[in-house]
DNA sequence: GCAAATTAATGATTTATTCAAG
DNA sequence: CTTGAATAAATCATTAATTTGC
């Protein structure tokens, strides 16, 4: 795309190196989902960014764009590796985490019925059910899920699961919450809220006494 | 999507009704956490299904596609009861949720300099996240076979191998797990809980006593 | 009890979105 | 920007559950 600003009177171009501070803003905001900031987000980014030295949108704009092709790249890497390793026709264990097939789960309090002296295998042995979360799915996919939503408690932005949230184990007390409206989130008889917190509100936290 | 097999002569259409012990093992590989089974996964569910009627592997296909549909559907439905309902107090909500800016987290460990007091905000769970353009990861990468299922017990997302679950091994006492629901999850004599977890499911954790 | 009529579940199709390769 | 693949959402259509009247 285009080039721009902020190097018109340089006689050699150099190019611009982040400071550790913007490189951390930048993937706090490409992890939050916004990977392809539109221009006036582009701006409103660089501005922060200036804070911590001087940066053009345009260097804002390649960052964007040379980090959606890093992470796409990373990501087909990741899927080609899934897709290939279960083929083993010749199970190749030069590589030390050997192939597993999948196995399913039959309950084995349910009962099937006169077929099933055939050979539905019931291959659950505890052992495979927790070793193999070496490959498969890792964590960072598992990120992309929401599995967290991130609220301002104390205009402090904090990261919670989506679920119930444990208030003692997460506040270390007798507190109650309300929503910045004024409204009490409610909590059960064992102190979890009944309902998720709701994505980018703003909540108080107070001692209960 | 194609249509095929099992269904070319017929004037009338009939559909495939699977029998109990084939409902019985889709349920099992669904639950396991395999809710979008590959191409040739499928081919090997459709094996595992014929031991009980015949089947063929676009059955399978749709099997999966119906279940993931009426699945999120229900868990939508779950989730809008519980936004409608627990609003008693009349706030002017006459604004139902106001219009909020993009902000973006930062890590929360990290020091922001004296320009920090600008506005920096958040914006993280990569689901809501924006508009139009959002990263290329969504849950349906997440159909690659998994050892371990990922729920949240006590608002935090924790992984757990399929399969029976060691509730003294894995919580270090005498605890009682709960869904989300209110439904006790129900173990044996020696503590194990009797079916598997359910991938994505919220759990709340007590002491026994 | 038993079927016809009605309703609820659910298999199968169609339509709309999303993503990324070209 | 266009396009193809994948798949989610919505819908259609058939089967099973059930109600109902006798």
């Amino acid at each position: 795309m285009e080039a721009e600003e902020t190097r018109g009177s340089e006689p050699v171009r150099s190019r611009w190196t982040p400071k550790p501070e913007q490189i951390l803003i930048l993937e706090s905001i490409f992890n939050s989902g916004m990977v392809n900031p539109p221009k006036d987000e582009t701006v409103r980014i660089r501005m922060l960014l200036e804070k911590f030295g001087s940066v053009g949108d345009a260097n804002v704009f390649y960052w964007f764009q040379n980090r959606r092709s890093r992470s796409r790249r990373r990501q087909r890497q990741i899927q080609a590796s899934l897709r290939d390793q279960p083929q083993p026709h010749h199970i190749d264990n030069s590589i030390p985490c050997a192939y597993n097939p999948p196995i399913y789960l039959i309950s084995s309090s349910a009962v099937i019925g006169p077929g099933s002296s055939s050979s539905i295998g019931v291959e659950a042995d505890g052992f495979l059910s927790f070793t193999g979360h070496h490959n498969s799915i890792d964590s960072s996919n598992l990120h992309y899920q929401s599995w967290v939503i991130t609220v301002f408690i104390n205009g402090v932005a904090t990261e919670v699961g989506r679920g119930p949230v444990d208030m003692k184990a997460m506040f270390g007390g007798d507190y109650l919450l309300f929503h910045s409206s004024g409204v009490a989130v409610e909590a059960n008889e064992h102190g979890f809220l009944v309902q998720s917190l709701q994505h980018g509100e703003s909540y108080f936290l107070v001692p209960r006494h």
